[in-house]
DNA sequence: ACTATTTTCTTTTTCGAAAATCTTTCTACT
DNA sequence: AGTAGAAAGATTTTCGAAAAAGAAAATAGT
């Protein structure tokens, strides 16, 4: 239950400058959603001021966006923790996550340019090419998965013309993730299936299959929500 | 253009002591809804700091929270500005809240209890003593009947077992206040029906009648809307 | 032995000065 | 004149020290 102090999970350059700026809540939100920091775990200034190399201030701030955002809650003077998980919740959120998604992605299909196209293609073809590596080499750059995986997701619904929905979606979209995050460990054989689910996703969009690219996100997700809870 | 220092809107206790510790993140939410900072307004430290009485940290800590609420945006060096408006963005929240908070008017029918039938009638009790009065006093009050309003209409969904649900319609009403409140300056006549519709939700939701309800509260909302985008 | 009070220690919260950044004004040159 | 570049001014951003608040330990009293 001790919080020690962890290495930092996402280090982009560890070149000489590090660049270091305010990309913390970036790097924060990351972390919380690689469960590197575990539900219910303190978050302590003291400890995360070395761990991000930022000031007190700068991490209030990330703090406090990311209580809007719900991963993290804040009690009066107590501080900040990580938002407590619970199976209802991701039954919730899936819900949620399904039927924005869904609407996004008709709306997408119905508005996407070539440009959208280009972009849903260059970005799964990144994503390939770490789901193409063996699972160990995979499981190494995990949080790169991470990040690419919702490029994808994000690129496919991006010519929605709606942005409150395209937000509502994505802020279920990061929530979906930590409890994604819980199925890491999940042994080799049934994580595959994603890839090809990827493949058949992007397919469906590029056909403008409404229908189909719908369907299978919803199967897609769903799938995913009900691996985690039987992790949980 | 220029961002004159305006009087604070919610000074709660004009008394001795202001209080003046962090509900910084309130007042000034109220006092964009309020349209005291109208949209595209440069949110200046500066002028806060007097403004509010509080530090600059803790203003950004405010302000960062109000961007991930959409308040406010936020541009790399240049930054916080009041977001703007605009009658696509309000068509699109109108549909979003008015979904979320069908849904959740059923929820909440379902699971409500006796201390949740009597918050409402409560909550409704001090709405109507402000609906009730005099046009003249109604306006001098009208912050007031913001915070009632919202109270009353989230007592309405508060049995709603569905956290997100509650957390996404409450977001979606915030947004909908701002645009609400530009029709603040609205002839006397129009507003009156208002009064009778509260009434006439609360005893549709005390009733367990939740299609009738639902039926009501999205009537309620899209006419508030459409007279809102007359006015935008 | 148990509770209440004080003391000490830890952690959060607030604040404003200093550094970094962006904007505007001024100057020099073609 | 017009434009590029430099200097001055204004504003944001970052940071850590000091104040406030909370938790834990120690002491005293019943």
């Amino acid at each position: 239950m001790t919080s020690g102090i962890v290495k930092p999970a996402s280090t982009p350059t560890p070149r000489s400058e590090t660049s270091g700026s305010r990309d913390v809540l970036t790097r924060l939100r990351t972390d919380i959603i690689s469960s590197i920091f575990e539900p219910e775990t303190r978050l302590k200034f003291a400890d995360m001021t070395k761990r991000y190399d930022v000031g007190i201030g700068t991490l209030r701030e990330a703090l406090s966006q990311l209580s809007s955002e719900g991963f993290v809650t804040v009690e009066a003077g107590k501080g900040f923790k990580v938002s407590p998980v619970s199976a209802e919740e991701l039954l919730e959120i899936t819900d949620h996550f399904i039927t924005f998604e869904k609407r996004a992605v008709r709306e997408a299909i119905t508005h996407g340019d070539e440009d959208w196209e280009a972009n849903i293609v260059a970005v799964h073809h990144r994503l390939s090419l770490i789901e193409a590596l063996p699972w160990e080499r995979r499981m190494e750059r995990h949080s790169e998965w991470v990040e690419r995986h919702r490029d994808f997701h994000e690129a496919i619904v991006a010519a929605c013309p709606g942005r409150w929905l395209f937000r509502l979606r994505s802020i279920m979209f990061d929530q979906l993730d930590r409890y994604r995050f819980v199925t890491k460990r999940a042994p080799k054989g049934l994580g595959g299936r994603k890839f090809e689910e990827h493949r058949e996703i992007m397919a469906a969009a590029l056909a403008r299959d409404a229908d189909l690219a719908a369907d299978l996100i919803e199967q897609h997700i769903r799938d995913t929500s009900e691996r985690a809870i039987k992790l949980l």
